[in-house]
DNA sequence: GAGCGAAGGACGGAAGAGCAAACCTTTTAC
DNA sequence: GTAAAAGGTTTGCTCTTCCGTCCTTCGCTC
């Protein structure tokens, strides 16, 4: 039976262990490469820093060297010195052939995180979620013409969908697949007339929520997710 | 801002690092009290599962040791011999309070995964799934009455439409869900009432499904899952 | 009934991750 | 000019994990 065979595979499947060392990495690493650390904030001292994560502090300076080798921090001594994120960040670089492998499953597991987020969100939203998530489809509508300025702030806007929730494991959530995604999307080309498209969905999705209408909400939003892969599947193999 | 504060709480939230002996533990734990390996089953002999775990033979001995003297499994020696689903099982251990205290986050996460299960699965079931579900439904027919025997097949509904999906980390992603909620509802009792009640969208989902029709999937799943949401909300603090 | 082989069970050393507690160096606010 | 606040460095310990080896049990085969 198919069944077994999947249910066997999923539960006997390799244990990847993630270190605390690549776990800090890549929290700040997507942290930052997502805009939700701004280029030039400052992180707060290593020694304030490594008892928030529950790390050692050697174990932080491992992943912030990392960080700071692969130039997405400088760090600078000395009272008022500090960490902080590179302005400008270095370039992104172009998606492994393992990510490129396993796209169809990262876009499953973004769906699923993204529907539930907006149907939590029209439960829950509060009135001064609605207006961040207002202010950020203007800034969006403005930002047609630049595709990174767009993507920071399509970001945002998913992820303040997540924070509507109140559920700290969907932001989480959110900012790992947002991440994932931004791996795949660095690279491709993305005209204003998609984008503005794209920008016409956040204003329904918003606008469902603002009614509390969970069902629309939820199919805009795949309507929304739906074009990026559709996008995607053109483009990457086993599409 | 509420904002900069949960993003940034997010951000820098505890690393947690889980050891390979703790995920192993998890992994076959939840997969026997999910009863996705079945009493009585028989586990791949330790030379082959730690090959295929990817962890060295005594960090799983570790594991099975612990669910040995769990209960959860047993293990004869000699030719023939191997290591052993436990028949029958030992009792459910009450929820921590730390489960408790995060049973909304929980239900959250589960909605997510239940949601976009629900929604690929509509996009991607093939007829054999359908008629796996289709007899699932007719299994949790006949345990109306028989909580335990119910919940089994509950599960293995959920996890079957989660196989639909072709979706490996959807799979794991469910069989965690419903480990988490497994904690939560063991000792609620489920008069035969609600269960058909609850089987009765069960059949609904699966019709949707059939269809094609994601939508009506999700729509009908969200109340699925809402039931049982209400029910923790009248018993569990926080509510 | 002798022995082979497959299974669990046990031990011991090597390597690495992480932690803790110091101490050093630089810079600036006061 | 000095104290405070920051990053940078060093050292040693503990715990987890890995790997290899050997032991013990016991059913099947010859």
């Amino acid at each position: 039976m198919s069944e077994d065979d999947l249910s066997a595979a999923t539960v006997f499947a390799p244990v990847r262990s993630q270190t605390a060392f690549e776990e800090t990495v890549d929290r700040l690493g997507t942290a930052i490469k997502l805009g939700l650390l701004a280029p030039g904030a400052r992180l707060p001292a290593e020694r304030e820093l490594c008892t928030r994560m529950g790390i050692a502090r050697s174990t932080l300076r491992q992943a912030l060297t990392a960080l700071s080798q692969s130039g997405h921090v400088r760090a600078t001594r000395g009272r008022g010195g500090g960490t902080f994120v590179s302005d400008p960040l270095p370039p992104a670089e172009p998606p492994t052939r393992e990510v490129l492998a396993l796209w169809r499953e990262t876009c499953d597991e973004r769906l699923a995180v993204e529907l539930g987020v907006a149907v939590l969100a029209a439960e829950r939203a509060e009135p001064q979620d609605l207006e961040a998530l207002d202010e950020l489809v203007a800034e969006l509508e403005d930002a047609l013409e630049d595709f990174p300025a767009f993507r920071q702030a399509d970001i945002r806007l998913h992820v303040g969908l997540a924070e509507a929730t109140r559920s700290p494991r969907l932001v989480r959530a959110m900012t790992d697949a947002q991440g994932a995604m931004t791996d795949l999307i660095a690279y491709i080309a993305h005209p204003p007339e998609v984008l503005a498209s794209s920008n016409a969905q956040h204003r329904r999705i918003v606008a469902a929520v603002r009614q509390r209408d969970a069902p629309r909400a939820a199919r805009v939003m795949t309507e929304h997710l739906q074009g990026t892969e559709h996008v995607l599947a053109g483009l990457l193999p086993g599409g």
